[in-house]
RNA sequence: CGGGGCGUGGCUCAGCCCGGAUAGAGCGCACGGUUCGGGUCCGUGAGGUCGGCGGUUCAAAUCCGCCCGCCCCGACCA
């Protein structure tokens, strides 16, 4: 499966990357131009991504429902924004049943309208709302540039929709969302991301505002991460959602969406990832113990198995386990073949542990001799269970780590050019999109977000010197 | 869509410039043995009409034309 090294970050990140996704056997290459094969592992961890989320949305109120892959052209249409933003990048249907269709079908980039749509039928009185409805499934952006779960044609995701009889509750709403996603990233998967609000030219086509956490991979470059939309009137006018408020007046709705995808995959490869291969964060990892028996001939081995099966059939009752039942690979192959995919937790079971009732552990979080550890086979759940918890953190300390170190706090235009060939530029900004602009096309990097957690005061504005009553992370992303 | 690179067994590639007879290697795969606490070793074997179409030629993986696809860099983006 995985017979040479891999290409070093250091050497070629882009190439590192490309490799992980292939060799720890997540995705495959689709016979189409842009599009993936999950395959099974990969989904598995996707699968694992689903039931975090869902509980969270869930335990928030919301619902789960499914809308239709097709939305007829002209639903796009209707707000400009909307069109504008995605119609570059549309699939369109023309022909059905070996006809010529009387309105195009696009496949759907995201399903604001057509839920829309379905709102304004369902909406009648304040009584009626809220509407707190997510679905789970796919949609088609017809993208340039792709890339293994980073961008690619079709993408699988959840997108949630809710609709609300007043701006505050919407906007609460888009906040405890953007908060669901930084607890799941932080709490899941041990990803560090920032939260904040994108720039006008950064928001969601349609959006009135965007918020964002944003991730720090491991080259520096920003990963949008996920995103919770506030999208004012602006739907609810083009699709005409409107109730009857307690004083018997017409109003439009507020809506919100938000959504997290399958390139959350990616962010947790670029976040976590070494040399060795992938590090997946203990709580979503599909593997999260992998028990390796070892011995030298059949005696050995019925002794051994012996132990693995107990083991076994003790640490599956808490943990997701796999016992690596190979034969014909050396213990040492099947070492390197699991670091590369990445399972936080190594078990390994020989003839000494079998004499002297113990196993040996090696977390994958710290490669070689130091990261491995011999201990009792009495209580080895919570043994285990610790160290998955202790994995989960050093993760995510080493991640912030990097992630702030790699942050540079800039004083003027000069140091921001310089620090985001190789981190972020933390800086003041007037909020001008010329500004923002003049920043990427010297650079190449954008403005992420501008965070919720503010310095408080004010300062001038890092490119044109002007007044700035907030600051923003400039990179490049993704 | 612009720039660059590439398409030869499952994978990575050699061969192509300078056309020539059964198209090679390593890895992987199958079988047998040997090994097994950090990517064992040996043997045997299966597997490719060289991305597609057309042209030049006695003869094309090799030369010419068109097409298709993939990767990297840019513009666009969850």
């Amino acid at each position: 499966m995985s017979d040479e090294k891999l290409t070093p970050q250091s050497e070629n990140f882009s190439e590192w990357y490309n490799q992980i996704v292939l060799r720890a056997d997540l995705a495959d290459y689709a016979p189409v131009r842009g599009c993936m094969v999950v395959k099974p592992y990969g989904w598995a961890l996707w699968e694992n991504i689903q039931q975090a989320l869902d509980k969270r949305f869930k335990a928030t109120g919301h619902v789960n429902a499914a809308f239709p892959l097709f939305i007829p052209m002209s639903f796009l249409e209707k707000e400009k924004e909307h069109v504008e933003g995605f119609s570059p990048e549309l699939a369109v249907v023309t022909i059905g049943g070996g006809e010529t269709l009387e309105e195009p079908l696009v496949v759907r980039p995201t399903s604001e309208t057509i839920i829309g749509y379905m709102y304004s039928k369902w909406i009648r009185s304040y009584r009626d709302l809220p509407i707190l409805i997510n679905q789970w499934g796919n949609v088609v952006r017809w993208e340039m540039r792709t890339r293994l779960f980073l961008r690619t044609l079709e993408f699988y995701w959840q997108e949630g929709h809710t609709a609300h009889a007043t701006r505050e509750e919407a906007i609460e709403e888009t906040m405890r969302m953007l908060d669901t996603y930084y607890r799941f990233a932080i709490e899941e998967a041990a990803v560090p991301v920032i939260p904040g609000r994108k720039s006008q030219t950064e928001k969601f086509a349609g959006a009135e505002m965007s918020m964002t956490i944003e991730g720090m991979m491991r080259d520096t470059r920003a990963l949008q991460s996920g995103t919770s939309h506030f999208l004012g009137q602006n739907f609810a006018r083009a699709f005409d959602i409107r109730f009857l408020d307690q004083n018997n007046e017409l109003q439009y709705a507020w809506t919100t969406s938000w959504g997290l995808s399958t390139r959350f995959i990616g962010a947790i490869i670029m976040t976590h990832g070494d040399d060795q291969g992938l590090i997946l964060p203990p709580r979503l990892a599909p593997i999260q113990v992998v028990i390796v028996p070892i011995y030298r001939d059949d005696a050995e081995r019925s002794l051994v198995m012996q132990v693995v099966d107990r083991l076994e059939q003790e640490l599956r009752e808490v943990f997701r386990v796999h016992v690596d039942r190979r034969d014909g690979v050396t213990p040492g192959f099947k070492f390197n073949d699991w670091e590369m995919r990445g399972v936080p937790l190594r078990l390994e079971v020989g003839p000494k542990d079998v004499e002297k009732n113990s196993v040996a552990l090696a977390r994958r979080d710290r490669p070689g001799k130091a990261g491995k550890s011999f201990v009792s086979q009495q209580g080895l759940v919570q043994t285990i269970s610790d160290l998955l918890k202790e994995i989960h953190q050093s993760l995510l300390d080493r991640a912030i780590a990097f992630r702030d170190s790699h942050i540079h706090d800039v004083k003027d235009y000069d140091e921001l050019k310089q620090v985001v060939d190789e981190g972020w530029a933390f800086a003041w900004w007037c909020g001008s999109a010329a500004c923002e602009a003049k920043v990427k096309e010297d650079t190449k990097a954008t403005t992420r977000c501008i965070p919720l957690d503010q310095p408080g005061g004010s300062g001038k504005c890092v490119v044109c010197g002007e007044p700035a009553t907030e600051k923003v992370y400039f990179a490049r992303a993704y």
